[in-house]
RNA sequence: GGGCGCUUAGCUCAGUUGGUUUAGAGCGUCUGCCUUACAAGCAGAGGGUCGGGGGUUCGACUCCCUCAGCGCCCACCA
């Protein structure tokens, strides 16, 4: 068949995976061969395919095809997140601009619209992984809120709540305004901010001088919630305060003065203003002394009537104009610039409110003692495995976990509520009824008289249970599935999420599967732009993957991606990239078109050359592929990429194919045919996993399949390193070295390719055999052995053989002076180097014998080739 | 404030327990080639003394200390 010059991957990307599909080769049961499981990292049901997600599914597709064609039993399980606090932010702004308020809507109504939406866009981030290429079972497609995985979910949260490990309390929490939920101390992240330090009069009660104390705050919004003022008990420059009252400013509320060595004497004035309802530390200051509590703000962040002033405000307006009216009444000392952080929701990006209230929480130190071992004694391996201390450390300050969302789009929390107070917590409403019966001891109750707790869970306590909930192992313990492809191989995930998620699987996987949920975790690198900023919408410096997909084909961006990725390092991402992998697949391609090409001829004889070339290759073959293992082992994935490029491009193309490739239009022997059409076939193997559509094509036109095979399922088979390669391939980088020098030569004197050039060596040839194969890669007659080269020859060492080019009158005896003298000054300084080593005597006696050997082989072939440089350099300047 | 990591050719990175011919790769650069598989290509060439300083050692890119710069994570100093 005619192939075009250019690889043209759109056809031939919908082709094979249409075709990989219908023949069910992405699909997995269990059997007797040994399982490879992975489970996606779930992105968001309404997310669409970006540059992290393209790096991350590359990834796992590399390893699941390179598991696959080990003989493995590859699973791939894909699936979708419901991202609750993400996906109802969208949901409730698709409302807002239909005019739509959420609160006007029932919670039936809200999810309606929400399932809607989820029906509309989700799956489509599913859709995309395809032109990717990414080999997953997409029959066991699951959706963290589906209904098997719902019911694992409850499961679990009544579990736990039956073994005491989950609890309801008035907590200190994290609350974002905007999406008017509390949140994980996880989804808080903290923004530095260039904003002001107040310094406030704070008035002293009855005090006849007018006297006042400063209090420094960044925020002086909060004063109406004012209850206290602290010093530090040992502060000298406070004393006269101790048992005084102050009078808030503008508020005119008078608060004791308490004493706790927490506050810090160096910081401002030493006197701090405390506001329980609003501060973490203020709130464990109230709880000691015994403080009033007051409440000033809304759930949206305005002030309640509680403040008494600016109510109905915006926290940052009101902190505007507080500060004039301060001003205006002279309650102000002074505002100083300060640098401060200010936690954020990871979610909404509005500043964080701490705020007392009622929810739900897990108790984790019972978990972190079950997960911190396995990940230190490499159970569970890490790649790198410096997060291993990232990993500790969280454990080791493991704080208890607020599973409750103010949200509806989410696992609903299954506790029911007491006409009389109390409640129940059980897997569903029946069971739920029941209990309260029992529990109020009025077998009367009905369902109506039970109200639900509203409140749904966070997205994480579904995600944590997906290694174990893929395969039905809540709700059906040790089941065939879990039993098979439990504790899954490897999970491929962002350093970003090695709390929310890592952690909480390795957590949940001990706790209800009993074991470890993947044996090794690959953590990716952040994808960012060539400047080295992160990829973000805003910025606008995020690629579209499916444009970059239609531009240098699945296969090219594939190789793009990976030839910067780096394990554990961060992607700098350049588009250039794409192009070398795409470039990368058009040598591909034309290198199977000249073999395509070839006719055979059975009654000829295997040239010499050729002979060597395909033993040469064989062994350089078997050398790689070890090498790539080892990389694969050690999840060098780019390493193990970069090691196939150049033994395709390198020593198969510009070598091998060289070397046996037949004069233009003149067959070829079968010997050397089927060796090459075998070799290729290893080498599309190793390609496979990074660039799977070219080299399923390549593959099916090598030689007649059948239908449904696919190089997908067939199986890798090179075998390991011969004892005799290592020699084979010395000999053979000799070679190339002559072949290279003639080149040098030819390429330094403007000698056209077609003029065969007459080389001599000094002594014997130690490369004669290859003569024949050098004439053809080189150009040149047959080397002649000479007692000394002749005059008008330029001459360079091969190891410490002398060949020299004839070149006649083309000879400029300056350069070739000039070069010689170049290496021979070079070559000196080594030798110096070398001889000092060996004049040490503690070296000598110091050193492994091995190592002094060495030393002295370095000596005598440099001494070998200063000898002969020194000879050519006399004859030049004869 | 604490912890971790990084600094090797113009760029992005390798360099595994210190010794494998005075450091390697890919890309880019320069020179010459449209040589009928491939100009998304071929051949050739140049380019770093391993962030600075000190130390250990027969020997250090590799180990230790220190300085500088960069990055990440964690943390309740308002």
């Amino acid at each position: 068949m005619e192939l075009q010059t250019k690889y043209n991957p759109a056809e031939v990307e919908t082709k094979w995976y249409e075709y990989w599909e219908r023949n069910g080769l992405f699909a997995s049961r269990p059997d007797g061969r040994e399982p490879y499981t992975v489970v996606i990292p779930p992105p968001n049901v309404t997310g669409i395919l970006h540059m992290g997600h393209m790096l991350n599914e590359t990834i796992q597709d590399i390893l699941v095809r390179r598991a696959r064609m080990e003989g493995k039993n590859a699973c791939w399980v894909p699936g979708t997140d419901h991202a609750s606090i993400a996906t109802e932010a969208k949901v409730v702004n698709r409302l807002a601009s239909q005019g739509i308020k959420k609160q006007d809507l029932t919670r039936e109504e809200f999810l309606r619209h929400a399932w809607d939406w989820t029906d509309e866009h989700g799956g489509i981030i599913l859709r995309q992984l395809r032109r990717v290429g990414a080999s997953c079972d997409w029959s066991r497609t699951a959706f963290t809120m589906d209904e098997e995985r719902s019911r694992s979910v409850i499961k679990v949260f009544v579990d736990l709540y039956r073994k005491g490990l989950i609890y309801r309390g008035v907590r200190m929490v994290n609350w974002d305004p905007k999406a008017q939920t509390a949140l994980s101390d996880e989804e808080v992240v903290y923004k530095e901010e260039h904003s002001k330090l107040y310094y406030l009069r704070y008035m002293v009660e009855g005090d006849a001088e007018g006297r006042y104390a400063v209090v420094a705050t960044t925020r002086p919004e909060t004063i109406m919630g004012d209850t206290a003022m602290c010093i530090n008990p040992t502060d000298p420059k406070n004393q006269w305060l101790r048992g005084k009252r102050v009078i808030v400013p503008l508020v005119g509320r008078v608060i004791p003065v308490i004493e706790d060595e927490y506050v810090d004497v160096e910081f401002g004035t030493g006197c701090l203003k405390v506001t329980p309802a609003h501060d973490v530390n203020d709130y464990m200051l109230g709880e000691k002394h015994n403080l009033p509590s007051i409440d000033i703000f809304n759930d949206d962040g305005t002030l309640a009537p509680a403040a008494g002033l600016y109510v109905g405000k915006d926290r940052f307006d009101v902190r505007r104009e507080i500060e004039q009216d301060l001003k205006d009444a002279g309650l102000m000392e002074k505002v100083e610039d300060y640098v401060n952080k200010v936690g954020c929701s990871e979610r909404t990006g509005v500043a964080i409110e701490p705020k007392l209230s009622m929810q739900w929480f897990l108790k984790m130190q019972h978990f972190a003692d079950l997960a911190l071992p396995p990940v230190m004694n490499d159970e569970i391996k890490f790649h790198p495995a410096k997060y291993k201390n990232t990993y500790r450390h969280w454990l080791e300050n493991i704080k208890d976990w607020c599973i409750s969302r103010q949200l509806w789009w989410g696992h609903r929390i299954p506790a029911w509520y007491l006409p009389e107070g109390g409640y129940v917590v059980a897997e569903n409403e029946d069971e739920a009824l029941s209990l309260a019966r029992e529990k109020s001891g009025n077998p009367a109750l009905t369902a109506a008289d039970l109200r639900q707790d509203e409140d749904a869970l966070d997205t994480w306590f579904s995600s944590w249970l997906w290694p174990i909930s893929l395969f039905d192992g809540i709700t059906r313990p040790g089941n065939d599935e879990l039993r098979y492809y439990y504790p899954t191989s490897d999970l491929v995930t962002g350093p970003d999420i090695i709390f929310f998620w890592v952690a909480r699987m390795i957590m949940a996987g001990y706790e209800f599967a009993g074991d470890k949920p993947f044996r090794n975790v690959y953590f990716t690198g952040i994808v960012r732009d060539k400047q080295g900023r992160k990829m973000s919408k805003q910025l606008g410096n995020s690629p579209d993957p499916l444009e970059l997909i239609d531009r240098f084909g699945a296969d090219g961006v594939r190789m793009g991606m990976m030839l910067c990725a780096p394990a554990g390092n961060d992607i700098l991402f350049d588009e250039a990239l794409c192009g070398q992998g795409r470039n990368f697949c058009n040598k591909v391609w034309n290198c199977f078109r000249l073999v395509q090409g070839w006719q055979v001829d059975d009654t000829l004889a295997q040239p010499q050359a050729s002979r060597q070339a395909t033993e040469w290759f064989g062994a350089k073959l078997r050398a790689v592929a070890a090498e790539v293992a080892d990389h694969y082992a050690k999840y060098r994935i780019s390493d193990a990429l970069m090691a196939v490029y150049r033994l395709f491009w390198d020593e198969f193309s510009s070598w091998y194919l060289e070397m046996v490739k037949p004069a233009y239009q003149q067959p070829i022997d079968r010997a050397t045919y089927d060796a090459t059409l075998h070799a290729f076939d290893h080498l599309l193997h190793l390609l496979h996993p990074f660039m799977p559509f070219i080299t399923e094509e390549l593959w099916q036109h090598l030689v007649e399949r059948a239908p449904g095979e696919s190089i997908m399922v067939s199986p890798q088979q090179i075998a390991a390193p011969a004892a005799a390669d290592a020699a084979l391939i010395r000999a053979m980088e000799d070679v190339k070295s002559l072949v290279s020098g003639v080149r040098g030569v030819r390429a330094a004197k403007n000698i056209p390719q077609r003029e065969r050039l007459n080389v001599q060596v000094v002594g014997s040839n130690p490369l004669a055999q290859y003569d024949e194969m050098v004439s053809k890669l080189a150009g040149t007659a047959p080397v002649k052995v000479v007692e000394a080269k002749g005059e008008g020859t330029s001459a360079f060492l091969v190891g410490t053989t002398e060949y020299a080019v004839e070149i006649g009158a083309l000879i400029d005896t300056e350069a070739e002076i000039a070069k010689a003298e170049a290496e021979l000054k070079h070559l000196r300084g080594f030798l110096a180097g070398v001889e000092k080593k060996l004049g040490n005597e503690r070296f000598v006696q110091n050193a492994p014998e091995a190592v002094v050997a060495l030393e002295r082989k370095k000596q005598a072939d440099a001494t070998a080739k200063i000898a002969t440089l020194e000879e050519t350099l006399a004859a030049l300047r004869k």
